[in-house]
DNA sequence: ATATATCTTCTACAATGTAGAATAAATAAT
DNA sequence: ATTATTTATTCTACATTGTAGAAGATATAT
């Protein structure tokens, strides 16, 4: 049980796309997650510093992959949620969620009601 | 349909709050509605800040109360949530339920799931 | 070699988060 | 009437997170 230290609302919805693409989080495939789902613009200044910070506390993790693009460009940089990084993002859903539910009225899709 | 400007992670629980008080939300029942419900420690110096910047950007508004206190004190200011202050707090619910859902597990009190 | 495409890093600043001391303003006690 | 006590807000100072766009790196295509 680490540290908790209070994720900022982009750190969550950053963690969030992380587990929701899994092996194929990197930084095109991440922002485009958050802007399609989340509804959201997302300068790659932003994302990229964000997903720097988050190493940086241990919360993901990343490596650089091979250069098997299939028109040119720079290789790829992936990223991984890591263990504490997934305990620190179930206690900010947590913490929202108990805050957000039943204050809707929200799409039925959403379910944060209880 | 007035600007949307992306709530910070506690704004968001401090304007949950608001709703879940109504006309009950002043300084020290905001802090406890949020201590208890989100598990999280709420220094006083940070929600009166985080309250001020709020008003300034119309998303809530404030009155002085009667000085009605049963034991002496200082007199409460109540907070009330507006239009606009609701308006941004659905889309962020809705940013973050997006990303969110599925990704629990969380108990199924929280029901963020679809 | 040069162009083009893809992706990340850097720079600089704005906004939000945070804690604790200080202050204000009411009633209660002497 | 002063002083103590209680309740609550405001102030001060700084840390962390958010943000945008230019710049740079590195691959293939011409």
């Amino acid at each position: 049980m680490s540290k908790t230290k209070n994720l900022g609302e982009f750190e969550i919805l950053v963690l969030a796309a992380l587990v929701r693409l899994g092996a194929d989080a990197y930084g095109v495939t991440i922002r485009r997650e958050i802007e399609e789902r989340a509804g959201r613009d997302v300068s790659v200044g932003a994302l990229y510093a964000t997903l720097s910070r988050l190493e940086q506390k241990g919360y993901v993790s990343s490596r650089v992959g091979e250069a098997t693009a299939e028109r040119g460009g720079r290789a790829k940089r992936h990223y991984i949620i890591n263990a504490n990084g997934k305990e620190q993002l179930d206690k900010s859903a947590l913490a929202l969620g108990n805050m957000l539910k039943g204050i809707g009225p929200w799409p039925k899709t959403l379910n944060l009601q209880a």
